[in-house]
DNA sequence: TTTTGTAGTCAATCAAGTTGACTATATTGC
DNA sequence: GCAATATAGTCAACTTGATTGACTACAAAA
């Protein structure tokens, strides 16, 4: 532990441990030919899977506005990993789905992240990595108690 | 536990954890009319502590370019936090250091992270606070060996 | 069936970063 | 000791990912 560890508070902590946690990721995709996604687009697949969304959908989901979510939807659309459908009952509204490619990434970065969980297991141990998780849940679903949904947009 | 935080993986989590403590501490300074303080700063006040910092000093310690140094730093000047002094030795350089407003966001900050962990601990236990910080200590000092400091850029 | 609300897009703008070019001073090598 | 090279900081132009505001097409409520 050298010196630039020691004085670390709670708050640079949890954002180094993420920032670590997300550049490896991001490495990583990169290298497997998946350098246009960006950290950003993570948490979007997740709300996509497993039937579509909506774009108000993903708009409250992540956090940022209608507007937003369209700009990455292009981008995304352009890439080829997702596509807008017309939505069902709604014609004013679309569902945006992953397609063939976009499962290909989901799954290589939920394999990367189980690897790297693993590496960390190796470090810290079984017991206290069910521990880590444990704790950041209960502290992340108590202290935002009623605020929900809004405040929480995880910006990576 | 309600569905949106069952599925969280551990990127989501420290995320999640990471933002909720940032939104709520720069909520709370804005109250105390520290607004003009973006979730930025904090990182490159913590290097001007104690003695000042050059700006290729606070360039390295944030992972951004001296020319995005300089720009935070007239803004923070302008609203009365940081001063540039001339270098003692270089007259090439000078010295970013904290004005006495500076000292009061920082000691402010402080209370605020205080207050929040202490909130923190009444959930978890204070064993577990305990070991949340040595396990994310571990886990950034191992993770990052050899690919330090440039690596290293708290987001916030 | 008229009024009001909602989903999505387009356009302009903003904020925080980047790269490139420049000045002034330091440092190095012959 | 001086010429060549490197470094600290700033200015300007551009990029990226967000914002707000205006608009169209459709849906839901009065």
């Amino acid at each position: 532990m050298n010196q630039v560890f020691n004085e670390l508070d709670l708050a640079a902590l949890l954002s180094l441990s993420f920032s670590t946690l997300i550049n490896e990721l991001h490495d990583r995709l990169s290298k497997l030919g998946y350098g246009d996604i960006k950290p950003a687009h993570g948490f979007m697949f997740k709300r996509i899977i497993p039937n579509g969304a909506t774009g108000m959908e993903l708009a409250e989901h992540l956090g940022i506005t209608k507007q937003a979510v369209s700009k990455m939807v292009d981008y995304l659309e352009k890439s080829g990993y997702v596509i807008r459908q017309t939505h069902p009952t709604d014609k004013r509204g679309k569902i945006i789905v992953l397609t063939e490619q976009g499962w290909l990434v989901v799954k290589a970065k939920e394999e990367i992240l189980t690897e790297i969980e693993q590496r960390w297991i190796e470090i810290i141990g079984a017991e206290r990595m069910q521990m880590l998780k444990e704790v950041l849940t209960k502290l992340v679903y108590v202290a935002n108690e009623g605020t929900l949904s809004s405040r929480l947009r995880p910006v990576w």
